[in-house]
DNA sequence: AAAGCTGTTTGACAATTATCAAGAGGCCGC
DNA sequence: GCGGCCTCTTGATAATTGTCAAACAGCTTT
């Protein structure tokens, strides 16, 4: 572990309330490994033995079931995943898998576990990133039941839009197979939903997507905070 | 509040391992209310000003967005629900109703979050409703974009069979709308899922649906404990 | 430059799911 | 009983989404 990451991670809401003593007790046997993309970090089904923060990259959350695959989330840096199974210590419900080069940190579920019976201010940002997690999961859940192919990706390509400075350009950070995947439809549904979009102002340039007219893009998506808005 | 009320909600898991005090602490501002069914009790978007607890009769959730409605749970007793929002004090993400007659208990969300700070066995409590809730959201978003309609009906007979004692009757607790809505359908198209179902031995009877050839039904169903079993 | 690879797009088609309209059956009040 | 109301079902049709095959573009490798 290289020192000057504690800082970074120190300051991840998860930690920043940690009494002194309790995280360094919780980093003293937690490394922090580089990983090329493409690399499955877990899989769905095994036990929860490591807390994982993702320093640096990207890791795509996915799930099995009979022979197909989707993604459930896309986890960024700073943040952790699978807090819930390390928690309960109960198996994965999905798998992870690095989508760029990427830096984990990797901590012993029962050392965190520990040090949230006795850190009263650990517990409480625990409570808080569950909260925001179980929240994130039903907005997915409605975001999925509630839409259709179409409105997902208008609603995605609206959201990226606010979180890229409402240029007109949107970047994609993730491949079109992985977005298709996130979506809930299948990549050949996704390039056909792109050419919809077509008349309410959606250019596509590889992972470049060009919004002309946002207004009427909104109008079709119709964002709704309570369906859309992460981390809230 | 009715005196023997009490000691079922105190055997609740959120509730067990809290210190006296601070149980009656956050009971003495809580009332318990009879409610007919059909009654909104919340409504999405709404401030999260109590805790709730279903100590009778059944809940569900639902959302809203676009035009359309969907089911995302059914509470049954003893249990809370909107645990996350009044924890971040934040709006609900769903809305809720009864669906039978139904006694409440309502918790001030203020008297939940100031115990929650000093009790330690409750914020563990916490943790784990949370977890769970958490991993069966993330069960229920699986559920919905790994299988087609008629999948999801199957398992969740299944799983209502093993609920209800592997007898060969399964009884539907919900009418068949909000059993549509909840496995992410039409009513029309639960109809025909119904009769998709036929040859695998499902045979409807208005709400008692007897299961004649289990292993064929599993077999077309394949469950998956880390999709379905609930409260894990 | 040619070959091979990967990711994406397009076309044709099939399966799934939704919509609209109508009908069957049960239940309640008059 | 009769009508009305409700839930559920069925039929016809449309919209959405998925599958399979092929083509294409952008890469890298040779």
């Amino acid at each position: 572990m290289r020192p000057d990451d504690l800082p970074v991670i120190r300051e991840l809401e998860l930690f920043a309330g940690m009494a002194g003593d309790n995280f360094e007790e919780v980093m003293q046997p937690a490394y922090l490994q580089r990983f090329p993309p493409q690399v499955e970090l877990i899989a769905e089904g095994d036990a929860a033995d490591f807390l994982h923060v993702v320093v640096e990259g990207s890791v795509e959350l996915f799930a099995h079931d009979n022979g197909r695959e989707t993604t459930l989330a896309i986890i960024h840096p700073v943040a952790t995943f699978i807090l819930a199974a390390v928690l309960r210590d109960a198996p994965y419900l999905m798998s992870a898998r690095t989508l760029a080069p990427s830096r984990i940190l990797m901590i012993p579920s029962e050392n965190v576990r520990a040090v949230f019976e006795r850190d009263a201010e650990f517990a409480r940002s625990i409570v808080q990133e569950l909260s925001i997690r179980y929240r994130d999961m039903a907005k997915s859940l409605k975001n999925q039941k509630l839409r259709t192919s179409v409105e997902r990706l208008a609603n995605y390509l609206l959201r990226e839009y606010e979180e890229q400075g409402t240029t007109g350009i949107v970047n994609l950070a993730i491949d079109k197979k992985t977005l298709a995947a996130l979506l809930g439809m299948t990549p050949e549904n996704l390039s056909r939903a792109f050419n919809t979009l077509a008349p309410y102002g959606v250019i596509v340039d590889g992972a470049r997507i060009s919004l002309t007219k946002v207004p009427d893009l909104r109008q079709l998506a119709k964002p709704n905070p309570l369906t859309d808005d992460p981390g809230t």
